[in-house]
RNA sequence: GGGCGCGUAGCUCAGCGGUAGAGCACUACGUUCACACCGUAGGGGUCGCAGGUUCGAACCCUGCCGCGCCCACCA
């Protein structure tokens, strides 16, 4: 028996343990592969909304495409995060008064996170869990785990060697409170107000020259003073003091006379050229641009090609430096302090002009939210440029595609534009950069410390070194240790590019690649998750265990698995990741990682606005799946799931989906009631009762939505049409017209209907399966002995759907009569309790054939008693034109002539409204001759049963006031 | 400055060339033994505005008005 109602919260954990325990989220069917791999999230993160939505998507996917019979693998894991973790840890030990991370060491700071990581990470796979997400865990990887960091190592490596990273002294984004380079993408420029200050900068030797002041209609000037100075502006003054130059354009003829000349950099007290270059824009301030090669990402360029001075300015703090041309004062203020002090000092000396207020396009840490400085510094670049070129080339080619396909349009601009990527990091926490320095700051990249002593062993030989002067250096006496790892770390973002590949075991099973040495590619943590991921519990499976798993081993398991089937994500991580795992397969799989992308929405707030929690409009998804349960929030979040929009969340949605739950949790109870027990010997296309045959083929027609849906990413199509079959056919309309027979006597009808209906009533569990898992299959165990769990068991196909379209129109005729005779009941203030008498007029032959047919199922469903035939409609009866016929309801003295007389007069208008239309159109000669056939076709069918029925209404209205 | 997208029922959104749709909310009525997390019936939209293309436009094109997002070095 079935409860009277579905408790997720107590049956939802319990399915979940089972299917896990059973086997059924590794890959197994028996078709070709279907892979994704998860968008790993943070090791420090919890369940979003956009995870949330990401994962049902996923899992959506996963589900269909298992039961298609498929072998599907979704690879999940965790991310470690760098930047996020290492804030996380640093500030649990703030809060517990521990000693600061600089000064206990790397060493143990990095044990402290791992401790952190077993303790308290990874907490959002419990979430997916809750989620229902059918990841096989049993796989879960972490990215720096021995076999992920292993394939780090080797794709630096292997990169470094062919030139495609390498070590540059160039202009970084410099995040100054979390002390790290960090790359283009992790800045976000933000509109602040700021201010535009103007100064002066004296002319060398007191030299002078005319300025010109106004300027007539052609631009020529017609006024001049005569400057000492040339005037420059910036938003940013403390960085003055680091200037090279002044540029002006080549054009600007105001400054030519001074072009070539130089100026006192004041403050600094040093001369600067005054050069010509294109960058500055005459029209804008005053055309004059100080050149500050260190500390700007223009002026840089500027500098580098003119060959001017760079001075850095700040330490890794952005305190003012100590160095010689930075005047004492400012020495070790930081650098909002040092701006205040510079503007004070030059507008005494006479030389502010003005300070003009202005809106300034500022960058800050996402992360830190502190503004960036540019800085000039060592760091190791990856050459994205050149790694770009097979990426793109892939999208172009179709190798790879975008769902939805106007994605593409935004990776091809950048991935076009792309500049080197910084991938350094100096942070702790990340995969050390396996580069090696000696003592001449010559370094060694290899992949272990041993090779990279061979290759320095090498190197000092044959530079002359003895023997005996390389071993002492080796054994760390006198200097120090011959070789000096580099401290730095990786970008995060250098091994999820790796993710579609290494997750799968490369290098291992990649036979191109010389295995790493030694290790399992599916090595763990110190954290052992592998444990904690793993249901304890010995609870006997509530159904038979499935033959699944192929034991594929890493080779297989990469050869199988990649490239893999889609990757579901959201639109903001092209750039970090979808374009990098590009870059990285195509180069080092030969092949993309990727079939398709699809590119599903960011989930909103009602308004619009992008949840955060500084916002506080943050919905969570566990307190939804509580109060819901997670077959509704993920209904919600895939039924919102239209391409190329973003999703609004209203918890409204998701009460009205946990309703359509729980109605068919009651569509369930009432076939138990009634007997409809599924039968696999059942073959429905040997139903001959119409009934029958109509709600198989109506399901059949929703199987076939809800799949062309699903492979072509329309998640919200998929679900709507499984949710109007559900509903709005077998439930408003299967199930009341099969109650007469169903309770009635036993009989050849009632067994074939118990069993059609039950079989429908399956093909809904399973096309409601990926959708809404948990109660489907706590439905396919409630209803029916089965012989496996529903998530193993097959996806509808065609074949099982008999055709019938004679039955349908017959079922759905009726439906419409009865409708028509409801709508007109309820106009006429009939009371639902009232039956009433109804006539059929005149009748043609074939409709007096159905309504013979359906005479009992009529009267029932439209409260009428009794039904009968008659040659002409009594006088003052209701009269329903339906289909061409007219059907009478006798309720001399009842009805309001009046109104009545109305309501047939208003029909007769619609009716008049639309041949008109139609007549408009059919009148227009180049629609019949340039719209296509069936189209005017399919107009004159109208026109003619728009006719028809006019003529029918008239008539009633007719015989009515002749009473 | 470039790119992408959005303005359709009170709200949240589908539809994207041939008869305007869903969920929620709203109104009226509820006889029935699957379900009140329900049933039946209903109200509600000149599809942002203006042009154009077309036999035909919510849908395609152009412009405008509002809104959002992404990229970009105007010091």
């Amino acid at each position: 028996m079935l409860d009277k109602a579905f408790d997720p919260r107590t049956a939802e954990p319990r399915l979940y343990a089972a299917w896990e325990k059973s086997g059924a989220f590794a890959p197994g069917g028996e078709g070709a592969p279907f892979t994704i791999v998860i968008p790993p999230p943070n090791v420090t993160g919890s369940l979003h909304m956009g995870h949330a939505l990401n994962n049902t998507l996923q899992d959506v996917l996963c589900r269909f495409e298992r039961m298609r019979g498929r072998s599907v693998l979704w690879q999940p894991g965790m991310d470690h995060a760098g930047i996020a973790t290492q804030m996380v840890v640093e500030r649990e030990m703030a809060k517990r008064q521990e000693p600061k991370r600089t000064e206990i060491g790397r060493e143990k700071f990095l044990e402290k996170v791992w401790a952190w990581k077993a303790e308290s990470g990874g907490a959002i796979i419990a979430q997916l869990k809750r989620l229902g997400a059918s990841c096989d865990w049993s796989r879960t990887r972490f990215t720096m785990d021995e076999g992920l960091s292993a394939a780090v190592n080797k794709v630096f490596v292997a990169l470094y060697r062919e030139g495609l990273i390498y070590r540059d002294k160039r202009l970084v984004n410099w995040d100054p409170k979390l002390v790290t380079a960090i790359s283009d993408l992790e800045v976000e420029n933000t509109e602040v107000s700021g201010h535009f200050w103007h100064f002066k900068y004296p002319l060398e030797n007191g030299e002078s020259y005319q300025f010109p002041t106004a300027h007539d209609e052609n631009g020529e000037p017609t006024a001049w003073e005569t400057r000492d100075y040339i005037s420059i502006a910036t938003t940013r003054p403390e960085t003055m003091l680091g200037d090279g130059a002044v540029a002006v354009h080549p054009s600007d003829k105001r400054y030519a006379p001074i072009v070539g000349k130089r100026c006192l950099l004041p403050l600094a007290d040093r001369y600067i050229p005054i050069i010509t270059d294109d960058y500055p824009d005459p029209d804008f301030g005053s055309g004059a641009v100080k050149i500050t090669g260190a500390h700007d990402f223009n002026d840089y360029k500027v500098a580098i090609k003119h060959d001017i001075d760079l001075f850095i300015l700040m330490d890794e703090r952005a305190r003012m430096l100590d160095a010689k041309y930075i005047p004492a004062k400012y020495r070790g203020l930081d650098r909002f302090e040092a701006r205040k002090q510079i503007v004070a000092d030059i507008d005494e000396r006479g030389l502010l002009i003005k300070v003009e207020d202005k809106k300034i396009m500022q960058p800050f840490g996402d992360r830190s939210g502190v503004v960036i400085e540019p800085m000039l510094t060592d760091q190791w670049y990856a050459d994205a440029e050149k790694l770009s070129l097979k990426a793109i080339a892939a999208v172009e080619t179709g190798k790879t595609r975008f769902v939805p396909e106007n994605w593409t349009k935004t990776y091809y601009q950048w991935m076009r534009n792309i500049e080197p990527w910084c991938v350094s990091r100096q942070l702790w926490w990340g995969h050390q950069i396996p580069a090696w320095y000696g003592p001449d700051g010559h370094y060694f990249v290899a992949e272990t410390e041993e090779e990279a002593i061979r290759e320095a062993i090498i190197r000092y030989t044959a530079e002359g070194y003895t023997v005996e002067e390389i071993d002492a250096m080796m054994r760390g006496e006198g200097e120090g240790p011959l070789l000096v790892r580099d401290e730095d770390v990786l970008d995060t973002w250098f091994s999820s590019a790796l993710w579609p590949f290494s997750t799968l075991g490369w290098p291992e099973g990649d036979s191109s690649f010389p295995s790493p040495s030694g290790r399992g590619a599916r090595g763990e943590g110190p954290a052992g998750e592998a444990a904690v991921l793993r249901p304890q519990t010995g609870d006997p499976l509530p159904w038979p265990l499935p033959h699944r798993g192929r034991g594929e081993d890493s080779a297989s398991l990469l050869h199988n698995h990649y490239p893999t089937s889609v990757l579901v994500t959201a639109h903001d991580i092209i750039f970090f990741w979808v374009a990098r795992m590009m870059m990285m397969g195509t180069h080092f799989m030969k092949d993309v990682p990727f079939r398709d992308v699809y590119i599903h929405a960011l989930v909103l707030d009602e308004k619009g606005q992008k949840m955060s929690k500084s916002k506080g409009n943050v919905i969570d998804p566990l307190v939804l799946i509580d109060k819901y349960g997670a077959d509704a929030l993920r209904f919600t979040l895939a039924a919102m799931a239209a391409q190329g929009r973003n999703i609004r969340l209203s918890e409204a949605r998701v009460e009205g989906y946990r309703n359509f739950g729980t109605k068919l949790w009651n569509a369930a109870r009432f076939c138990e009631m009634n007997g409809c027990v599924f039968d696999p010997a059942f073959d429905p296309q040997s139903a001959r009762e119409t009934l029958n045959q109509w709600i198989i083929h109506e399901a059949g027609k929703a199987a076939g939505e809800a799949t062309a849906a699903l492979e072509a990413y329309r998640f919200n199509d998929a679900a709507g049409a499984i949710y109007k079959f559900t509903w709005n056919v077998f439930c408003d309309w299967h199930v009341e017209l099969t109650k007469p027979i169903l309770m009635g006597a036993d009989g050849l009808a009632k067994a074939e209907t118990q069993k059609a209906t039950a079989f429908v009533l399956t093909q809904i569990m399973k096309l409601l399966h990926p959708f809404m898992p948990f109660v489907t299959e706590e439905l396919w165990r409630g209803t029916a002995e089965r012989d496996g769990a529903l998530i193993v068991s097959s996806w509808p196909t065609a074949p099982e759907f008999s055709p019938a379209e004679k039955a349908a129109d017959e079922i759905n005729w009726m439906i419409g009569l009865i409708t028509a005779i409801r709508s007109t009941r309820a106009e006429m203030n009939i009371p639902a309790s009232a039956k009433i008498p109804m006539l059929v007029i005149a009748a043609a032959p074939a409709t007096a054939a159905r309504i013979d047919a359906h005479k009992e199922l009529i009267a029932r469903l439209a409260r009428l008693e009794p039904v009968s035939v008659a040659p002409s409609s009594p006088k003052g009866a209701v009269q329903i034109v339906h289909e061409g016929s007219v059907y009478a309801l006798p309720l001399i003295g009842v009805i309001d002539i009046a109104a009545e007389t109305a309501r047939l007069g208003k029909e007769i208008e619609k009716c008049a409204r639309e041949i008109e239309a139609i007549d408009k159109k059919m009148s227009n000669a180049s629609f019949v001759e340039k719209a296509p056939p069936e189209i005017v076709d399919e107009n004159r069918e109208r026109r003619i049963a728009f006719a028809e029925r006019r003529e029918k209404l008239a008539a009633a209205l007719a015989q009515l006031s002749s009473a």
